[in-house]
DNA sequence: CGAAAATTTGATCGAAGTCAATCATTGTGG
DNA sequence: CCACAATGATTGACTTCGATCAAATTTTCG
């Protein structure tokens, strides 16, 4: 399967694992295989598991005033959690939900900890993890100060160029924080050009 | 000095330390006493230093078309470090400067991979820093998004409770995203009630 | 005390939100 | 496999919040 190959991802992109380290990780690891639609994780629930994802790809989003908002989007080896839930062990303000079929390799909080415990570089790929992911908040936060509707939009497109072949635009918009009505009107204008 | 009271508050309220760790970690940082306005960032500048607020409070903040954006602040207890070049290694985007006359810790980004290498306990604490910070960007992020001048000043509020004190309303304002004028007309509308 | 910086206040304008209706696409059960 | 819900996207009219520009006032500090 390909659940080999994608820990051989993981320890390229994000922090060199050894062969001995790859195969506990194997053994420690768990591979999922759901259906568009499905809940990872439901508001309120305790979860202690982080997802990378192998094939597909999930968004995390919340509930302010019944009205649905994407924190999150998650594709092809990206990794996933409740963050709050999985660091804090508090129940999660966020929902999990799958935006495609997918094929996901699950990880316990018990098993990243016993891992990197016994592991230093096991260890060091979960920080590393962690710093990507304050990197990319930190640059998520900027991109939100002082800019248009417009250059949001842009800025989400130059990270991910080809979100809106994959990601629906009421999730779009709400990640970025404007009405769906706007980002319409923005890609209408985009596309006179 | 009160720098060993500085290294008893970072055990107790990150990470505990050993006492053999704690000792490591004074020969490892270095003090600093400095006056208001002192940059310790500047943008473009390669900055491996990350500091710990003793006394007295710091912002980072970085120019979008000459206009200053405050990023970041930070007060006694708090780390503050130009995360992008400290982590990556490269020119810092932010200024960093102090607001107030201030005491500080000073570690190299070189002596904490040294500590954090030596130390089982040491490397679970900065482990513990960089999660506590991205669950408050994370924090951060959702409360920029849908929410109207007056909530996201009102949310800084709740963090920082007498940040107004401290901190100039030009600098506050810029931090939540939205413009002096705005934040003075909230200010007055609140005081009347 | 006086200059510079910070804040307040006022008037005006525009970007984006809201509400509402229509159009397009997707997917499901008969 | 089609029909018709259900969901998603577009378009329009209107409104509002907060930005901008400008000036006055207050505070800070050398």
């Amino acid at each position: 399967m390909d659940i080999k190959k994608a820990i051989e991802i993981i320890s390229n992109q994000y922090s060199l694992l050894t062969s001995e380290c790859k195969s506990e990780l194997l053994n420690n690891s768990k591979i999922l295989v759901l259906e568009k639609g499905t809940t990872l994780v439901r508001e309120g629930q305790y979860s202690d598991k982080t997802f990378f994802i192998i094939n597909g790809c999930a968004r995390a989003f919340y509930l302010k005033d019944g009205k649905d908002i994407s924190d999150w989007f998650a594709f092809e080896n990206d990794f996933i959690s409740s963050i709050n839930s999985f660091f804090l062990n508090i129940p999660s303000p966020h929902y999990i939900e799958l935006l495609e079929d997918s094929v996901l390799l699950e990880i316990s909080r018990e098993n990243v900890e016993k891992l990197a415990n016994t592991y230093r570089d096991f260890e060091r790929l979960s920080k590393v993890i962690v710093i990507k992911t304050m990197l990319m908040q930190q640059e998520r936060i900027s991109s939100m100060q002082f800019h248009s509707a417009e250059q949001k939009y842009e800025n989400v497109l130059s990270i991910h160029p080809n979100i809106s072949q994959r990601i629906s635009l009421t999730h779009i918009a709400s990640y970025i924080g404007i009405t769906l009505e706007t980002l319409s009107r923005i890609r209408k204008r985009q596309s006179r050009i």
